[in-house]
DNA sequence: AAATAAAGTTAGATTATACAAACAATGTGC
DNA sequence: GCACATTGTTTGTATAATCTAACTTTATTT
């Protein structure tokens, strides 16, 4: 049987190997090292933060100050992030592909979650934030082909590819637009359950068309038709609602979704 | 995002549910934890030890006697074993549950790998080792469902129901058949990658029929005919192989095998 | 530029898991 | 029933990850 090395693991820096077009430092890193550079890399390259410190990480990882800043000496030993005392932190290149591949597992298991086993969007999250950890590049390799490499997650989040291309949508919100415009809605700023059972009760969905119809002067409150239907929302909620073009036909069978109208 | 909580987690003993038949404690476990209650199952239940020792538990995690010691003074303070310093170790009523419930979900994980990913079974049980420790009853539940609550494993191992029965086959192993005499194989009794590969060389398959042509006096060498094939295989090798009664027709369906043959 | 607020670090403690080395108990052979 | 081997425990140490409380640095505001 041989019990789980991996939490309490000695490194080793040794091997690297080649993929594709970039060389990754085979290392192992305990989930918690995982945790730590997908929420750098989503906060220095996901979100709009400027530079991220420590109090931004501790809030987002749900630890406090003193211990982040513990453990970026530790990966900053293991060179897995630049860093010196009160200055700025910055993934290694090495890192920014480790916490690619992390965000790759989570998005593949997350679209496995919800295609094949029915759950739904806002129930996968926290599932996936396990599943991604589990060590084996050949078994996502396979999930991925089992899949039929999909290009979207069920939130609509972009799929980095094996090769660790990553790249966030550009960040267009609902509440960006003005009266008479339309869009599609691609993708959601928030991924907790309660935001995404509350999007299933609006009656959004991804791939939606969506046409804004009025905006009130006063209260800034939204009036949207979608599906035939006419609906208001508030400021906050339509500034977690991502907007774009219209999907590309890949995208719709990754989603599951009919392209209702044509054919 | 938050960090995983689950391997440095303050354990609470409050809540409890029903399930089916049985009553568990809600208690959140380490993966160490779940690791040597697992450990502790098998070597009561599935192998012919008659009292489990600090020494053979050791051994199967691969860890010292010392951190054996250490560990079951605090699955004891968390009412996990009962176990008194020299005195033989045994699982409480609940970790059993718990433990059988790490089983029921390696075992699941190993059928999806093998079944869905085309994984060989030489190479599901190191993966499954991460996946089982996933904590997500509905994911098991509608795993199992997706996989049509299959009975047995890719190595011939009963998958314990939801409802946590457990029990192990019969240990009849190749080895202690007779001249002449016939069997279905339908386990074996190692799951370590060489071993797996080492059968599949031989030819040997779950589900086959075995035929014993006659057993060495000299060194006890026996020939075995599978397929109308003949092969001589070590008595060390066919005391991993069990024997047992023709699968029924889920467990082919199981294994994903035709019923060669009839129709 | 000083005062205050915000952000970040350090020191000291805790828990989980592991090890080695020394020690203690148990069991077996004669 | 003692000698010796086996088995199991204790003690002391280590690393990973976390906290609180006190402290320092940097940024903002007047
Ligand atoms: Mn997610
Ligand atoms: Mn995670
Ligand atoms: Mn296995
Ligand atoms: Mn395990």
């Amino acid at each position: 049987m041989c019990i789980g090395k991996l939490p309490t693991q000695k490194l080793g820096f040794a091997k690297n190997e080649t993929k594709f077009c970039r060389t990754v430092y085979t290392t192992t890193l305990t989930q918690t090292e995982e945790n730590y550079l997908k929420a750098l890399l989503k906060l220095t390259e996901e979100s709009a933060i400027p530079a991220v410190g420590t109090n931004e990480l501790a809030l987002h990882l749900g630890v406090k100050p003193a211990t982040v800043t513990d453990m970026l000496k530790r990966l900053r030993d293991k060179a897995l992030v630049s860093y010196e005392k009160y200055g700025k932190i910055s993934l290694t290149d090495n890192a920014r592909s480790l916490a690619i591949d992390v965000i790759r597992k989570h998005r593949l298991w997350e679209t496995f979650l919800c295609r094949n086993l029915g759950f739904s969007w806002h129930q996968v999250h926290e599932i996936a934030e396990q599943l991604e950890h589990v060590q084996s590049v050949e078994l996502i390799d396979r999930l991925d082909a089992f899949l039929g490499f999909p290009k979207i997650d069920p939130h609509g989040d972009l799929i980095p590819s094996k090769d660790g291309v990553f790249h966030a949508r550009p960040k267009r919100t609902l509440s960006m637009l003005g009266v008479s415009q339309t869009a599609v809605m691609v993708g959601v700023g928030d991924n907790s359950a309660s935001f995404l059972q509350y999007v299933d009760e609006v009656g959004l969905r991804l791939g939606m068309d969506i046409w804004v119809k009025g905006i009130q002067p006063y209260d800034a409150l939204i009036e949207i038709v979608i599906d035939g239907k006419s609906i208001t929302i508030s400021q906050k909620f339509a500034a977690q609602i991502f907007v774009g073009a219209k999907l590309a036909d890949q995208e719709f069978l990754d989603l599951g979704l009919d392209r209702e109208g044509d054919l």
